[in-house]
Parts: C-alpha cells; structure tokens; sequence
DNA sequence: GCCAACGTTGGC
DNA sequence: GCCAACGTTGGC
C-alpha cells in the first residue's frame, strides 16, 4: 500500500487515467476518526497514546517483491531504500485516512521498523528515521501514477508524505510468524506485543507502536530465531 | 491463487 | 444515515 519511491515530482510513467470518485464524505470521516483516535483514555496500545508522547514510534509496510499496479511496478524494498541517495526516500503512495494520520504526527528523527509486506516471508527487515515530517505527496496530482487522485486539490492536498533515512539492518529478520506467536502468548500474559496494530489493525500500513512494544521487538534481535 | 478482513462508495 | 456491493490489503 504505501509505494514509497524516489522520484522527482512531475516525474510520470506510462499508465491510463485514474477514474473520478467522490471525496466529501470519506475524507470527513478521516478527519473526525483522527481526532477521536487521540482522546481516547487508556495506557494500552500506542493508538490510544499516539499524538500525546514526546517521541513515538513507527512500522511502516511496504513491498519488497515487484508487483504491477496500473502497469507500475510498486516495490520497494529496504535494500532500495539502501541504494537512494543518502539513503533517503520519500514515502509516497498513502491512501488511507488513518496511515495518513499518523504520517503527519511524525516528528523529525522519530524512528520507524521497515515492514516487509506482501512478500514471500513478510517481517521487519531493518530500521529507518524521519528526516522531513509530513508535506503533500506530489503523486496524488500525478495523472500516470498508480496513486492519483484526481479528487485531490493543488490548493488543497488530500495526501501527505514524510522523508525517511535508513538507519541500520535488523540483527537478525523478526518474521510475522514470530511476531503473531508473542502477540498470542501476550494476549493472555499481559505482555508487551498484546495489542500490537499489526494484529489488531492489521491492514493499517503507518502504525504506531509503544515504547514497549518497540522495545521488545529490538530485543528480540538478541535471541535465536524462533 | 484464495480468501478474510475491512475500508470506501453510492443508492435509497 | 444505513448498509449492500465492491475494491484493496496482505497473509497463507
């Protein structure tokens, strides 16, 4: 879903036109879910607590295997976030309210898992930092792109994006298979992957985590694979 | 390739 | 504003 690439804006590859929607209603929706999102109580998932830290933490998804969208191919990889300058990559393509939400409560040099998704062995592969918070994405005014919007208004973006920089590989791949293991075993212990978003979202493709659950996910890199 | 989960659209 | 139909995400 997000289909982070490089690339200059105005630049456009070969593909038909997006088909026209309405856009009214669902984007109030967006809106108003934002909001609610953080005024709910409660100390538990860091959906709840999103928006009211000091610091925060990411998982975003993207796809590491080709795949075409509107004759695009959509990857992107963490190794092709290695191979950008700087290692440096806008995140463009997000079409959701919510992920679009948590986009733009990032903050500078808040960090983020690269998640694997749609892929042979989906899982996070690496860590990775915002370098520039959320401006609008330039792809939703892109005719040719997979992600055009043609309901979006230049005066008036829909959709944001956010830089981010590669930091460093994981230790070792943290599968999905492993995660869903703690992520049941913590249901019934209270334990700290109990309400990950991952599971409890699981189509989200920005996802806040807590401290503890991002904490707990970098210590499993010191243990063997299970 | 299948399909469950779930977000969006649009008729009423 | 409801809700059925439809489209997308993403694991398996």
């Amino acid at each position: 879903m997000p289909r982070p690439r490089k690339r200059p804006p105005g630049a456009a590859g070969p593909e038909k036109k997006g088909q026209s929607e309405k856009r009214t209603k669902s984007e109030n929706l967006g809106e108003a879910s934002a909001k609610v999102e953080n005024s709910s109580l409660q100390k538990t998932s860091a959906f709840k607590k999103c928006g009211r830290n000091l610091t925060n933490y990411w998982l975003m998804k993207s796809e590491p295997e080709s795949r075409l969208e509107k004759g695009v191919d959509v990857k992107f990889s963490i190794e092709d976030l290695k191979a950008q300058p700087k290692q440096t990559a806008c995140w463009d393509g997000v079409r959701n309210y919510q992920a679009r939400n948590f986009l733009r409560a990032m903050k500078l040099e808040e960090e983020a898992f690269f998640y694997h998704s749609n892929c042979k062995e989906p899982g996070i592969v690496g860590l990775m930092k915002i370098v520039k918070e959320a401006y609008p994405d330039h792809t939703q005014f892109e005719k040719n792109n997979p992600h055009y919007d043609p309901s979006s208004q230049e005066d008036n973006p829909k959709w944001s994006m956010v830089d981010v920089q590669f930091v460093r590989m994981m230790k070792r791949f943290i599968s999905l298979a492993e995660l869903k293991t703690y992520h049941q075993s913590h249901k019934a212990t209270g334990g700290p992957l109990k309400d990950m978003a991952l599971f409890t979202h699981q189509r989200l493709s920005i996802q806040p985590l807590t401290q503890e659950e991002f904490d707990f996910i970098l210590s499993l890199e010191e243990n063997e694979p299970s």
